[in-house]
DNA sequence: TGGGCAACTTGACACTGTAAAGATCAACTC
DNA sequence: GAGTTGATCTTTACAGTGTCAAGTTGCCCA
């Protein structure tokens, strides 16, 4: 009568969930090329084919898992903006920290979270990694200059933090002790919104290729 | 009795060469999931186990394909730098136009490049990186200030370029015309290595973790 | 009670990388 | 020149992968 699963069931009750979770183990055991269907099937203890029946094939799977990833790296980013220092400055380069430290700590998930391609694609996709990026764009919020499209603060913050983080995993910066230089990087940030150029190279709204320059 | 191969001589010649040719075929027309060892194969005319004699493996052709990728990526950025204006701050901005340029143009071999995890590794694959990387960090050099390591200032440059590329290639920059966002995005660069941060935060060479701080 | 239906299982297929063993051919040695 | 050696490539086989089609199970509701 307890609702534990005495026999196994032939209904798993939420096996979605549980693949999910499989999932994430294996990426985090086995880095990227760990994820498959029928070794999450075997994790959740089901058959090889059940996995498909309910994402539609590997990539459903895929998007299912980057989903929930991005829940988790909006909270990195959320928790260190408030652990860090309370203040505009400070709490952008918590979030850039926060970034950093999620993509180190989640290697295979980051690497999966950014393998896609939505170009074109207006899915739930999109909405998830929309969702992630909330806090980042409130803490760039403070430094969007007058008459400057919001965008381009927020893509010059997420670009930095975006690119250290990738090719600090593909292990191009040297040796292991990349705190000093993540810091030293970042100390670019204190530009920012307020770089001479920001107003200069006729930036506005139109900067974001909404208007009409199709070039 | 002409060179031409009337009769497919068992001994191919240079399959190798043929082989990281094939690939670089099948990733520019098929992504990266194109990528084969029995698709290279019969894209050269061989059986399909001879790759794996010539490169060890999968990943040993993906590492000659990425070699020569880097090869190709050095002359996009020095293309661009060459074509650009002739100025300490025009050479870097072209360089990572030519950054951006690259990855546009060749989004397979890009991701392909930067897919590996070199921590560790001090093979021939980092040395293709580095050498890569040679006319960057030179437009970069104009701008380290004195006391500041200059890799943090190539950390910098290269980070927000590779940033942009990457989110960019993700399909995360909202519509396609995103060579305005690119321009104004890059104009924080206009403070690099003049920022009033970089003198601040106590980065010397010592930023890079060479020195003591092993935290 | 029985039908409907979603949740799985079973079995098969094409494709993948890899390994072992055999064939072919150029070059070198005696 | 005959024999040997070794690299190059082929053939064969195997385990693992995603995907599809068909079958089975068991819950739910009329």
């Amino acid at each position: 009568m307890s609702e534990a699963t005495l026999k196994k069931p032939h209904h798993h009750g939420n096996l979605r969930e549980a693949l999910v979770l499989a999932g994430l183990q294996l990426l985090e055991e086995g880095g990227p090329e760990a994820l498959t269907l029928r070794r999450c099937a075997a994790l959740a203890g089901v058959s090889h084919a059940a996995p498909a029946h309910h994402f539609d094939g590997l990539p459903g799977l895929r998007k299912a898992i980057a989903d929930e990833g991005f829940r988790r790296f909006r909270n990195y980013m959320v928790d260190a903006e408030v652990l860090g220092e309370q203040t505009d400055r400070g709490r952008l380069k918590s979030i850039t920290r926060g970034y950093l430290n999620f993509a180190r700590d989640n290697r295979a998930l980051f690497l999966l979270i950014f393998g896609y391609d939505l170009t074109g694609s207006r899915d739930s996709h999109a909405d998830a990694g929309h969702f992630a990026y909330d806090p980042l764009r409130r803490c760039c919020a403070p430094f969007v200059p007058k008459g400057v499209a919001p965008e381009v603060i927020e893509a010059q913050v997420w670009s930095l933090a975006h690119g250290f983080a990738s090719l600090y995993l593909a292990g191009r910066f040297w040796s292991s002790a990349s705190d000093g230089l993540f810091d030293a990087v970042m100390t670019l940030l204190d530009g920012v919104g307020a770089t001479a150029g920001v107003g200069t190279a006729g930036l506005g709204t139109a900067g974001l290729g909404k208007g009409g320059e199709t070039a």
